[in-house]
DNA sequence: GTGTACACGTA
DNA sequence: CGTACGTGTACACA
């Protein structure tokens, strides 16, 4: 085996390097986090791993500014400013990092971080290992001889100079010896230490060529002719102080054993957490591919992902081998789903007694086998993402069945806000394998039976190992009833509402296409005309160009690229100036928006005149559910052009009516029930207007004497406080000065104080725990609520206090949702839930059906969930979306 | 072609 | 300086 390598890291030089080498403005979280000393750090981290391919990696830090060589020299460093707030905080987030990968990090008071590497360089030589060293510190290159090199960064974060005893000699044409006499002689700008005028690189390099060394220089120093050597005595003293902040110190007390600094595979959960706050997505693939043992490395034969001996079954021997399965099924199937439909192409199932069987579906009979077997209740099995086959299935005419674990589900609920829930993703994290699932369906496309068989099949045993594995986590954060309760049985209903799709009247958005279109032209024209040319008015760049540069208009809020051209930004400029561009600006961004929505459902309409969305399960943090392609949870409603598109989903052919049924105020009803305030609950149970009822105790008047003022003002506090809303927001939203914004709120909590607590009391908990929790228990971790960064942690914090609200109404709609499905299939009546959006249900009636339905909706709806407040439900019916609001 | 910023629709 | 989403356009980068 080759002699072990050693990687020793200079950490505060390469943050600080990449600190300034990488514009924050292109490196940061969208919350604002600067992550970019993170990311170049990171970055060359994982490039030396990569092209060193060390055995041992240790990162040395600074710890203050106080070493031995400011008690030298008082001025040593003095004239480098204080490192910006950014950079402090991004060393303790690459400090997680190399926790998170195992790497050591060492620190020694009085010491600088390379003293530390000297020191280990030492060592390590003495065992005659390789070191390779990475800093921005050209003091460093003393260390460097044949088994030592130095690292250092030329520019920016990529180009490293490689620093061998030939490389240094070219580059100063003395050897690394005698480089902290150069060092010495030529000062440093940097470390603010002192030259000798006259005295530069050149001077420098040929006095220790010509006397060998520094030494050798004082020992001829009469020598030295002309003006120079006269600076050079004058000098003298200094450069000897030079040299000896110069050297390295090489027997720090550091406390490492270098077994403590091997590379071992690291803590996949903590790495995926981190870089997903860190919004790092692209590193973490490259992380991916320099992990301890390769990247490729093949699974260990007893481990996940092994194929055993699939047996491809054939028609004849299909059936008889799915009737004897035994225990719960792995289940991987391969095809095509989305847009309501699919179909699925192979089945490879692995059963409890490990028997592993591979179904090709393209013929008929064996197709039908599985389909059935897939719908049998009786046969249980574990799937990865469940509901493309199911959709497939409930094209077939079945309905899924028997679905016990969905990995992909129990990864959601174990980790919501994770970055991806693919097979691939989570076996990553969870278990530690690698499985080529693009591979996978690469060699299914290719059709080679057999290759086919064994990847799908290996697939199937890694879905067993993460059922086994997920299913002891869920249970241990006491998740289990939430898959199994709410999850899983949502997975048939979705893939059901979305095979049946909502009809939509294809000839009247044609007609709102065309007339948002020519509204479209005409503020275009008008804008164009008042500009006196033609510019894309869909361009912010080009707008602030012209609203800000041209017309010289007062300056709006700042964003990263100037100034927001935001539609509040547009009115109140427009109510401040007057300026008839404006209006034109809003009409075209209005009516644009509008035709966009039209426009991208107009092809999405099948055949019968159906638009078909998908629900996603596993995408939003708080366990609501998200609607895309198209998006069908955020089709206009609040002006009357929007509500012309709502008009535009009808009721479909052989049934009577749509009917939306939607909950009053339920997060509202939520926060009375967990804070148990009194005075909300009395507000919700007297069954008057809530916001009026509400008003009226926060300013001690009757509520008849509730003005349309008064009522907008408290609503908005209301909702706000859902969110985290803070007293300038508040002011913001009410255009009330932020001490009028302070007072309502004081006015509010102290009528309201059960509230106040409650939310106090929930991030405190968030913050001990590490997690919010739910009515029913779903879990949202979130780290940052101990962020020594202001703006992460309050981010934090507003999430915290919002989760569990928006959380439980999520998990209450899930419920009602199921209580419907099941009451229809009791009732046997044919009308469907079609969509969901939020806390609102839109179904598709059979004739007939209109009165019992709205009954059923009512007590599915209402009996969703035990609360100390009643759930209020209002139901409306109608030919379109829009005629059936209420 | 891909990723980011902006803007904006919903609950 | 209010949470949770998805989508289209513009624009800069590869």
């Amino acid at each position: 085996m080759a002699s072990p390598r050693v990687l020793l890291l200079d950490g505060h030089s390469l943050a600080y390097r990449a600190f300034y080498a990488l514009p924050v403005e292109n490196f940061s979280t969208t919350t604002g986090q600067p992550t970019n000393a993170v990311f170049g750090f990171t970055s060359m981290l994982i490039n030396v791993l990569r092209d060193e391919q060390p055995t041992h990696v240790v990162v040395a830090f600074d710890v203050s500014r106080q070493t031995f060589r400011t008690e030298e020299f008082p001025d040593y460093k003095a004239t480098r400013s204080k490192s910006p707030d950014e950079f402090k905080g991004q060393v303790e987030l690459i400090k997680e990092i190399l926790a998170a990968l195992g790497i050591p990090v060492l620190a020694v008071d009085g010491y600088e971080a390379d003293d530390i590497i000297a020191t280990l360089t030492g060592r390590a030589r003495s065992q005659d290992w390789d070191v390779a060293i990475v800093t921005g510190d050209r003091d460093a290159f003393q260390l460097v001889d044949d088994r030592v090199t130095v690292l250092y960064p030329k520019k920016g974060v990529s180009d490293l100079a490689r620093m061998t005893p030939a490389a240094v000699e070219e580059k100063y044409g003395l050897s690394p010896a005698q480089y902290p006499d150069f060092a010495a002689l030529r000062g440093d700008p940097s470390d603010n230490l002192p030259g000798i005028p006259g005295v530069g690189e050149k001077t420098a390099t040929k006095w220790i060529r010509e006397f060998g060394s520094l030494a050798g220089l004082v020992d001829h120093v009469d020598e030295v002719t002309g003006k120079v050597g006269d600076a050079l005595r004058v000098a003298l003293p200094q450069v000897l102080v030079n040299r000896r902040l110069t050297s390295l110190v090489a027997d720090v007390p550091v406390d490492l054993d270098f077994g403590d600094a091997e590379l071992t595979p690291w803590d996949r959960q903590a790495i995926d957490q981190l870089f997903d706050t860190l919004q790092f997505r692209a590193l973490r693939e490259r992380l991916e591919k320099v992990r301890p043992g390769g990247g490729d490395e093949p699974v260990p034969a007893t481990e996940s992902g092994q194929p055993l001996a699939t047996r491809t079954l054939l028609a004849p021997e299909a059936g008889p081998w799915l009737a004897a399965v035994e225990g719960v099924a792995a289940v991987a199937a391969a095809g095509t789903w989305g847009r309501g439909t699919g179909e699925i192409t192979a089945l490879a199932i692995v059963d409890g007694r490990g028997e592993v069987g591979y179904l090709d579906l393209i013929d008929e009979s064996v197709r039908e086998l599985a389909l059935d077997w897939l719908a049998d209740p009786s046969a249980a099995k574990d799937l990865h993402d469940a509901k493309g086959p199911a959709l497939a299935l409930t094209a077939s005419g079945r309905r899924l069945a028997g679905l016990r674990v969905d990995t992909a589900l129990a990864a959601y609920l174990d980790a919501p806000g994770a970055r991806g829930y693919g097979l691939s993703d989570v076996a990553q994290r969870v278990l530690g394998v690698s499985v080529d699932v693009e591979g996978a369906s690469d060699q299914l496309m290719l059709d080679t039976g057999e290759e086919a068989a064994e990847a799908l099949a290996r697939q199937a045993t890694v879905i067993r190992d993460l059922a086994e594995a997920l299913s002891a986590r869920l249970d241990a954060q006491h998740v289990r009833p939430l898959l199994d309760d709410l999850e899983i049985p949502l997975v048939p209903l979705l893939a059901e509402m979305e095979h049946d799709g909502i009809a939509v009247d294809l000839p009247g958005l044609r007609e709102l296409s065309d007339e948002f279109g020519a509204d479209m032209r005409r503020a275009e024209e008008e804008a164009h005309r008042l500009v006196g040319r033609p510019f894309n008015l869909g361009s912010p760049k080009q707008l602030q160009e012209i609203l800000f540069g041209e017309r010289n208009l007062p300056k709006t809020k700042r964003i990263k690229t100037g100034y927001t051209t935001d539609a509040e930004a547009l009115q109140q400029l427009y109510a401040q100036t007057e300026d008839p561009l404006l209006e034109q600006l809003l009409a075209w961004r209005d009516r644009s928006k509008l035709r966009q929505t039209v426009d991208g459902l107009i092809p999405l309409a099948d055949s019968s005149g159906r638009i078909h969305t998908t629900f996603n399960q596993m995408v939003a943090a708080t366990g609501r559910l998200s609607s895309a392609d198209p998006n069908l949870q955020n089709i206009p409603i609040r002006t009357d052009a929007g509500r012309r598109i709502r008009g535009c989903f009808v009721v479909g052919q052989g049934f009577e009516t749509l009917l939306t049924a939607d909950y009053s105020q339920i997060e509202m009803r939520i926060m009375a029930h967990l804070s148990e305030d009194t005075g909300l609950i009395d507000a919700f149970r007297s069954g008057e207007d809530l916001h009026t009822t509400v008003a009226s105790r926060v300013f001690g008047v009757d509520p008849g004497a509730v003005d349309a003022e008064m009522r907008r003002r408290i609503k908005a506090m209301s909702y706000g406080l859902a969110y985290g809303l803070s007293a300038y927001g508040l002011s913001q939203q009410l255009d009330i000065t932020p001490d009028e914004a302070r007072r309502l709120m004081d006015d509010y909590f102290e009528r309201f104080g059960g509230v106040r607590d409650y939310l106090a009391e929930v991030v405190e908990r968030a913050r001990a725990e590490g997690f919010t929790e739910t009515m029913m228990g779903r879990r949202r971790y979130l780290p940052d609520l101990n962020s020594e960064n202001r703006q992460r942690r309050e981010m934090a914090e507003r999430m915290a206090l919002n989760a569990p609200i928006q959380g439980s109404a999520a998990d209450i709609v899930k419920v009602s949702m199921l209580r419907l499905a099941d009451g229809l299939r009791e009732a046997r009546m044919s009308s469907r839930l079609l969509l969901q959006v939020h806390d609102e249900l839109v179904l598709e009636v059979s004739p007939g059906e209109r009165d019992a339905l709205e009954e059923l909706v009512r007590s599915a709806m209402g009996g969703a969930a035990d609360l100390a407040v009643p759930l209020d439900v209002s139901v409306g019916s109608g030919p379109s979306w829009e005629a059936a609001a209420h």
